[in-house]
DNA sequence: AAGACGGGGGG
DNA sequence: CCCCCAGTCTT
């Protein structure tokens, strides 16, 4: 256990939190949510909401995944009150495609909570009391909107704190619930003065140069206090998880088509692809051999193959049917779109590669 | 403490 | 193909 508090480890964090900042003075990235370093000494700060925003969006998603979102979210709704009113099928339909939907409804309420307060939350008690707010993102809104001296702890920042004080490596005795309580401790006993560029910094650390696997010690800015280092022992830290095998459920999709439009239903907001529009499906279950499903209606259906997809606990296998019919069915409810427009009208992934199987 | 909850990128 | 994720909420 590393005793924070002592002077000589005191004197040390010290120097290394100044050398960070030095390296992203240098070499900060450019986001479109991010004020830069040299703008910030200056004493420009960032949008809370857009702050905000953009830490929902990088749960879990990487920077170039979510920064077409960030765009487009702000474009539509520059501030919290734009947001709060929005309708929530359109906040959902812009966010498919960015993954673990609960973040949307979320937002959303969040979006609404904070259009009742007279400004934007600035304590950590304030952060964590919105939906869609844990411990990380308070932290990462505390620090870089208001540069509050806390450190938000993700997985780059374990992983860079991990190394850099070899805690929590494979074969670790304690246990990784005490690593990281460790690791917490830590990179809190780091924070400077410009917390919020120490944030950003510990980011970009982590996400370019102290990457899981080959990092690239030659550039890091803490190569000469890095433990995992000095061993050569990087990639051990921190102790991997251990993986589950997935099981494989099964289920087929029926696209219905009639008078060149498509039909979508909203699936309810509780559990999986919450409150999204998808194709007609049957369940998903874990079979083992063949399965014979039901269709749901009287057509000629034609099969157009098999739609791979991997969740979080479990693969898929969707046999994909289509068919065309000349009536829109009474039996069936929901949005019919254009054929042309379905693929982009907002269905999450999955859907979008039934879809194309069946009407490309 | 464990499970639910998406999707894409890298080697 | 297997690995890795810029976490939060529920049970």
């Amino acid at each position: 256990m590393v005793n924070v508090k002592s002077p000589s480890v005191k004197t040390q964090f010290s120097s290394a939190a100044q050398d960070l900042l030095d390296w992203y003075d240098k070499h900060a990235r450019q986001l479109p949510w991010r004020i830069g370093p040299q703008a910030r000494k200056n004493g420009v700060m960032p949008d809370p909401y857009r702050v905000w925003l953009s830490e929902i969006m990088l749960q879990q998603t990487t920077v170039p995944h979510a920064a077409p979102y960030f765009e487009k979210f702000t474009t539509l709704w520059p501030n919290a009150n734009e947001l709060a009113e929005a309708e929530n099928d359109d906040v959902m339909r812009e966010w498919a495609g960015l993954g673990y939907y609960a973040r949307a409804r979320n937002l959303h309420k969040c979006a609404k909570a904070l259009a009742e307060l007279e400004r934007f939350p600035d304590t950590i008690e304030g952060l964590l009391a919105l939906p869609g707010v844990g411990p990380y993102t308070a932290a990462a809104v505390g620090a870089i909107a208001f540069d509050l001296p806390i450190a938000p702890v993700d997985g780059n920042v374990e992983r860079v704190i991990s190394r850099l004080m070899t805690i929590g490596g494979d074969g670790s005795a304690t246990g990784w619930a005490a690593d990281k309580k460790e690791i917490t401790q830590c990179v809190q006993a780091l924070v400077p003065k410009r917390s919020g560029d120490f944030a950003q910094a510990m980011m970009d650390l982590g996400s370019g140069v102290c990457t899981p696997k080959s990092p690239n010690c030659g550039q890091c800015p803490w190569a000469k206090y890095c433990l995992a280092h000095r061993e050569g022992n990087m990639e051990s830290y921190p102790a991997k998880a251990k993986r589950k095998p997935q099981p494989i459920r099964k289920g087929r999709a029926f696209i219905v088509v009639s008078e060149g439009k498509v039909l979508l239903q909203r699936r309810p907001d509780k559990g999986l692809l919450g409150g999204m529009l998808m194709p007609l499906s049957s369940e998903w279950i874990e079979a083992e051999g063949g399965t014979d499903i039901p269709f749901p209606l009287e057509a000629e259906w034609q099969a157009k193959g098999q739609a791979r997809h991997v969740f979080t606990h479990f693969v898929l296998h969707w046999d994909v049917f289509v068919a065309h019919v000349d009536a829109r069915p009474n039996s069936l409810e929901g949005d019919w779109i254009a054929m042309d427009k379905v693929i982009d009208s907002g269905v999450p992934t999955v859907g979008k590669k039934a879809l194309k199987l069946a009407l490309l």
